[in-house]
DNA sequence: CATTTTAACTAATGATGTTAGTTAAAGCAA
DNA sequence: TTGCTTTAACTAACATCATTAGTTAAAATG
């Protein structure tokens, strides 16, 4: 492939080829050599496209971001009260588990001051903080709930997907059970 | 320094520079070539104390875990019930802010089935189930409940390292309101 | 059609992990 | 003590990686 070919490649398509890398091998093994390589082209055309190593996590980081945001949202159409906080929550760990290189890139973005990372996340909270509104929760307490939820669904994707929940229990059961806990809880604390 | 000097480098002492290199920069800047030069040896000689950096990494997980363990452990004598369960979980989440990058070698171990890493972590999954049988939890409600701590535990400490939590609202608190809310729940449920 | 822009390229550099083989001091046994 | 073995350092070399600089030719633009 000489300069300029007929089709050059777009970012989408290789923030996509990343992501399938980092969901079949982790993302230790998302670097410019291994991208380059699934695209056909030199690690160092990949400079034309983002700013390096560092510029590639945070495109990943946030394509990642959104996506989870996208099977949240839309898990969360047409439910209400703890069915919407379940069905969100079973829409998080599902993208952990079917996109855990993904999942991953989405927790190593180089700077998570970063204004567009923080966007991205910023709609996933705001999302959160909505499926927790029907429990009417006063002041500074809807906040705490939502990062306690957070911190459920977050610990819970990354203790599965580093295997550790070693015993035979269904994990959906847990998750089902554990949501239910916090949240008759949260509701008491009032 | 010639081979053979007369105080050689033990495991432990490599370990613990290791730590420090991690609490202190990040595990991205625990490599070979940096622990070497903080130990003022050549990045070969360190393949005597440990196999490679995967070596290093295990070693250096197995410590954090052991050492988080301590810190639990210490943190839960002398108390029960609720009391018991939040502070532990605040020694816990106070490991995780004082030794960022060892929670974070904790979590990085290369292979997790590995079995002196499974033991090291089995003893804070005991530790737990122990800490809650103050609440009496039949069958299988008991392992839900430990995989709900854990992952609250988790998230939290990872969310709070990552900078996930943005509102100027106390973190110690939401701790505190978190893990309660929890254990009213699981009591609820039963 | 001439110019500019662009997205690929090659070549080279520095940092890293790793292996192989070497060396000299410590440890130990006769 | 003497002599052998073990050990923990070393140098040298290599492969892989990210990165920079400079080049090139095709596409895009006027």
């Amino acid at each position: 492939m000489s300069p300029r070919p007929k089709f050059a490649l777009d970012i989408t398509t290789i923030i996509e080829a990343a992501g399938e890398i980092a969901d079949q091998y982790g993302m230790q093994e998302v670097t410019l050599a291994n991208l380059a390589k699934k695209l056909g082209i030199r690690p160092p055309s990949l400079y034309n496209h983002f700013d390096g190593l560092t510029g590639l996590r945070k495109k990943l980081a946030i394509y990642g971001i959104d996506k989870l945001y996208r099977r949240m949202a839309d898990a969360a159409i047409g439910v209400s009260g703890t069915n919407a906080v379940i069905a969100v929550s079973q829409a998080y760990v599902n993208f952990a588990r079917f996109h855990p290189g993904i999942y991953e890139a989405t927790l190593l973005a180089p700077d998570p001051e970063d204004v567009e990372v923080q966007e991205a996340g910023a709609k996933i909270v705001d999302l959160t903080v909505r499926i927790l509104q029907a429990y009417q929760l006063e002041g500074d307490h809807a906040l705490h709930a939502v990062r306690g939820l957070r911190s459920i669904l977050h610990g819970f994707s990354s203790l599965e997907q580093k295997g550790g929940f070693k015993m035979a229990l269904d994990l959906d059961e847990s998750l089902v059970i554990i949501i239910q806990a916090f949240l008759a809880g949260i509701g008491d604390g009032q």
